[in-house]
DNA sequence: CCGGGAATTGAAGAATTCTGCAATTCGGCA
DNA sequence: TGCCGAATTGCAGAATTCTTCAATTCCCGG
């Protein structure tokens, strides 16, 4: 194998690693969407919404097609609904868990 | 909360996205362990794989602690194996499949 | 108290990623 | 064909992350 695996995992989770990106998939959990929507429900420019789910594409977590003229994306396979789920649990458990991550989080953006 | 949760995911999936990171976390699935051991199994600098374990720590999905005079890692939460399990399920899947999904979701598009 | 391995910290430069703007492509439709 | 909205691409500057080397801290055994 050329690339080693967990050189392969890392990429993966890296493309996850980005506000935009993560309610990207969040968002289509529900099913496939046109980028039209989610421009409308992320605050985001299109272009950067473009650059964000080209490298989404790139890692494959996400497909896109057109239908009925509008560009649609889905997600590759429902795995990575359980993905998020996990990181979600694993989100709640260290915030219940550790102190101090409640309030670095907290200093990293004050307002929002 | 202060932090908007996707941002705090995001956080948390970048953590993860750096080969030395994922091969650390892979290791302590099987139980705790000293720097030492970590450092033996994986080819890196010792204050490079200090660095990646302070970004672990940090995020809060490893712990460490002092025991028979070594420094010892471990998961903070059981959690994190099925987040790499749910990784490594993606991974499989988007290489095998591919271009197979995307057909089957151009075939029946559903314009609901 | 001292020596020495274990582990962390600090900092500078290289490399990568992000953001926003302008320009371009792509399809549908009159 | 020509127009128009949808979506992507190219790019430059800003910001963030990585790597490496040197210095420092922390403990345990003698």
């Amino acid at each position: 194998m050329s690339v080693p695996l967990y050189q392969a995992k890392a990429e993966m989770f890296r493309t996850l690693g980005h506000p935009v990106r993560i309610r990207v998939l969040e968002l289509l959990q529900a099913g496939p969407r046109p980028v039209r929507d989610l421009l409308a429900e992320i605050d985001v420019e299109p272009s950067s919404l473009s650059q964000q789910l080209a490298v989404l594409r790139r890692t494959g977590v996400v497909v896109s097609f057109r239908d009925a003229g509008l560009v649609m994306y889905a997600l590759s396979t429902p795995d990575v609904a359980d993905l998020l789920a996990a990181g979600r649990r694993i989100l709640s458990a260290v915030l219940t868990d550790r102190d101090g991550l409640l309030a670095e989080l907290r200093a990293n953006s004050p307002t929002d």
